[in-house]
DNA sequence: CATGAATGAGTTTTCATTCAT
DNA sequence: AATGAATGAAAACTCATTCAT
């Protein structure tokens, strides 16, 4: 029963499980209310009074589900990323047979979308509560991607080294991840979806695939 | 000198310029200090009596030559900008003349260098300090990659589009940052310097100048 | 550097040393203040505020010196353990070479003066904040008080054994120290003080000294 | 039945008498759980959430036999008090016609086991509870004690003036209940019960039946 | 009767900032 | 200039109690 916590930052975990319908719903307001401040403010800046207030719940509610405030945040993003693990591993089904000049842009495309539509969490958050890093271990979507680019590179350069295979696969995670998330946070007006796509497909393939026959 | 504060943010200048000995050691041993402790429990957390206490000054004199707390990490970010811009513009000139595959190596090589020694201050400041993005409004030394990547790219390939100048010139900042942020901080134990460099250099140099003849 | 904690209570050390005069009257004035209100409310009731108002100090000063409520509690204790147990040190130099039915009158006498006066910290205080039993280990005077009894007993019965010597010394204590908390806190009316000491030294000096020639 | 409190304190009784096999249960189990619990942190420390998780039974279902939290703790005091009353009278029938050096050894002796079954209810609870003292006027089985006190010395000594009688019988009380509970309490590991029992039994003879001829 | 979700007033606690010395 | 005591507004967090289901 020891409260073994080595990290030194303040363990987050959410206190109960919601057993019916009307606290499940309490749960699910205070995240969105959460959600929709963060929007506005950042979470840095956020407290529980606001976030109680706005999802028209106590405080005590509140700390009923989520043991302090980052617990809501870590709740956040734990939905979006179990969320995203989901669409990924369909996505990367369907893409696995595809030529990569067919394959390699959709999924660009489709990360795109998704970033987007969580841009909130996957981009801002993380930098501001830098806790989560700690908590959430090996986060789930991130080791799939990296899981998927390895397979993929694999099926088509079956004599590529480990450490070449490793490599290949930092870059290529780190790009794509690296430019959708400037794309999607810094807007650049003089850069179409499109062509955002096609160079970014283009970068990847060539890199990726350099030295198949 | 109005003050004029259309942000919403307090201001945060250094508030006088140390002219003796005593003060100007003052003001590096309360910066040294909030590095060092940031170092530790990131920006987020930490608070004016950890800094004053660490760097052996009264919390008065913090506030002497510090505006706000917000001042000290700004001032900390600027100083290291500065000094980056500096180098970076020696840099720049030794590296336009060199071919490619020669000055693209030596640039990246020298950034990673300096995104290690500043680690803290390039890559975790700006996400946990928001005012700072607001504050320094073009971050000089960004500005200055990409206004050099621009003049590179524009002198070998004379006749390309402003557009797709632009573009490139988005995605090479990107990939540069990105990856060595992300190398810097994760330091993945199987990719060394070396081909860390090799492989950036070969993705920057064939995207940046593909079309060249 | 870890904050091992096995009892499971919070701890409640004083936080800093006052050292300019101002502070140190704001700590006696928090103490003075917790006293008074103690004294019309009990302890378990007393919370910051009440105590930060009354001592005319702000929540916030109050936090800088103590590190949650029980630590002022803790010191009201200590402050009147320590005083305590320098009074009885005197005491017994003076009581040691009289002969029984003087020096034992005297010894009760006094003690019955000093749990009149802190009555509220001796007999309320440690029924009521239990953490105090675990923290302040063996409480300074009591052991005192059990050390100077058994060198009493020695001195008068030197033959006597280690066991019964033990056996003596706790139920002089138990005797001495429950009969004056009761007289203290329950003010029989149909007792006067002189007969109360009469009565409690020939109790004490019959049980203690049985078998001395 | 009027709603009369003059005491400033809440009422608390038990809320309604329990009829069905099941409902005895669950008032059996709240009082249940609060005394294992108490045992570990003290009474001050107990909350509702725990009591009531503990004994298996929602909180609704707690304030349905209880009108508020004290009023589990008055109630676990009641049982045990009404339960010593029942035993002590007993002890007394068989006590008064005894010889001194039969009876007092054997009450005390009996004290001694039903202090050592309900430690926590007599010893902690009242300090910790300061409502009780208030409450529980008169404590039926203190008053009891001092009742018999009275009569079984008045009937070895019938010539005992009434202030002298008052006196004997509080020092008596005192004593008994004082040395008793810190027995208990402490655990002494170098006095047996039996020489407990017997030096405790001697010091009260002795100053109860001095001038008896 | 039982449940457990919801409440909200009450408390504790923190910390950037000021200011008397 | 330097100090560190004091401030107080703003959080965070708790828990006895109620009440809809």
């Amino acid at each position: 029963m020891t409260d073994n916590n080595t990290t030194g930052y303040k363990r987050f975990e959410v206190r109960k499980a919601p057993r019916q319908r009307r606290s499940r719903s309490t749960v699910e307001s205070i995240k969105q209310a959460a959600l929709e401040l963060a929007a506005q403010e950042g979470f840095t800046e956020l407290n529980t009074t606001q976030i109680a207030e706005r999802a028209g719940v106590s405080k005590g509610s509140l700390y009923q589900y989520f043991s302090n405030r980052e617990a809501i945040f870590m709740a956040l993003f734990e939905d979006a990323t179990t969320g995203m693990a989901e669409v990924m591993k369909a996505l990367y089904l369907q893409i696995l047979d595809l030529p990569p000049h067919e394959g390699i842009p959709k999924a660009i495309r489709r990360h795109l979308e998704l970033f987007r539509q969580h841009e909130l969490i996957f981009l801002t958050l993380p930098g501001q509560v830098p806790q989560l890093r700690l908590a959430s271990q090996p986060i789930t979507y991130e080791s799939m991607i990296a899981r998927f680019t390895r397979t993929y590179i694999r099926e088509r350069i079956p004599e590529i080294s480990d450490s070449d295979l490793e490599r290949r696969a930092f870059f290529i995670h780190e790009i794509v991840k690296g430019c959708i998330a400037s794309f999607v946070s810094d807007r650049p007006a003089k850069i179409s979806d499109r062509s955002f796509v096609e160079d970014l497909s283009e970068i990847i393939i060539g890199y990726s695939l350099k030295g198949a026959q």
